[in-house]
DNA sequence: TGTGTAATTATACGATTGTATAATTATTTA
DNA sequence: TAAATAATTATACAATCGTATAATTACACA
């Protein structure tokens, strides 16, 4: 290496991931980004070479930090449901700590772009894999009724997860006046408030003597 | 009027329903639109001006074509906790099926775009009303456990609603392959499955004798 | 039949976008 | 000290965007 670097790379990934969470894949602009970096424009071109490239590496790199301390370890002790239970709040949490970038990921996928798609096709599999099989267990156990599995999960995702996407993006939209946003903390956002929804919904899903009817 | 109009307003409207439900509003083009309707560029200028007056046009006619057939009647002998499942039923059904506008809509809010913020903050508190006074009321009938209004109504659209929009979002952003599309229409989208989880979200969110323990 | 006028066309402007590259700088190493 | 080379700069290109307008067309009506 002749030239020493000032490694405009990093502040490049630095800048990208504030810039990320605020606009989207679509709405980040090259020259925003180097402008907000201090950094030339050609150094982009340079180092990453296309958006999409930068794009990449910037959720391959958030992923690897965010991922690292989302270890689920299931216990064999405990029944499939109280598995489950714990499994889901972990979840839940994580996604509230990354709420930003996970609506703002989402809200690109929805919108067709390929980067954030290709992101959750990789990705998220993985991770819903557990919970899935945990639903499988619980059901054969008798804990949880019999659902089919695309419900059961939607149901359970949508119910703990929805709010928190939802809140998340009523905040940073300025859809949500001040004192709104203060109560979203306390009442959705919250470690209790998770795990609240996670009882209620486990609670709705479980197996009872009766079907209530409907209508 | 000196020359008679080929009326390629409505023309460039109907293709504007096409694509926005397609593209969002940050993807749509004014020039692939005019293409898509046949029409010379210079039109839509003639007609619209702003892409901005464009899409709130768009967006006002289908609001009247759709909540025209939205009218929410509470019946006066029934309970709250009955009413608002009805109630429920009834707007997640319409939620299903306009769901490719309505993902839209939420992912370009969610992505800042301000006329679809404009939208949802006009339009969606008019609609969950209804939902949150009938929630108040089943609560002091003490049909369902006393719960922030935030959390209680966060808790039950995302349980039965977010199915609804993921699903949309992953049948149209072919992040589903074509098998599970058919397990969605079946056993997320279908009028029994909606029913289904509001049965079990008002069950969850039912006032029990005990409450359980989390954990 | 000719005139007024609304509708339509072709074209252009300026801004912004992602991407690319030749020239210059600053450093290491021989 | 000179040569090699990685890092950095300034600038440009082609495409696309939303918006605008002068010129042309086609019809109603007097």
């Amino acid at each position: 290496m002749a030239r020493p670097s000032r490694n405009v790379d990093k502040l490049l990934i630095e800048a990208g991931h504030e810039l990320l969470a605020k606009t989207g894949v679509r709405g980040l602009s090259i020259r925003q980004l180097t402008e907000h970096a201090g950094v030339n424009l050609g150094m982009f071109h340079y180092h990453f070479k296309t958006k999409d490239a930068f794009v990449r590496a910037l959720l391959e790199q958030k992923y690897n930090d965010m991922f690292v301390n989302l270890q689920m370890k299931s216990k064999d002790n405990a029944s499939a449901l109280e598995n489950l239970r714990a499994s889901i709040n972990v979840l839940a949490s994580f996604a509230r700590d990354n709420r930003l970038l996970l609506v703002r990921l989402l809200a690109d996928a929805a919108a067709g772009e390929s980067v954030a798609l290709d992101f959750l096709r990789t990705n998220m599999p993985r991770h819903l894999k557990l919970e899935i099989s945990l639903i499988k267990q619980a059901q054969q156990d008798g804990a949880l009724k019999p659902l089919p599995t695309p419900q059961a999960l939607a149901f359970l995702v949508g119910a703990v997860g929805a709010p928190i996407m939802v809140g998340a993006a009523m905040s940073q939209s300025s859809l949500a006046p001040a004192p709104i946003r203060k109560q979203l903390e306390q009442f959705v956002f919250s470690d209790a408030a998770i795990a609240e929804r996670v009882d209620m919904a486990l609670l709705g899903m479980a197996a009872h003597k009766q079907t209530r009817g409907r209508k």
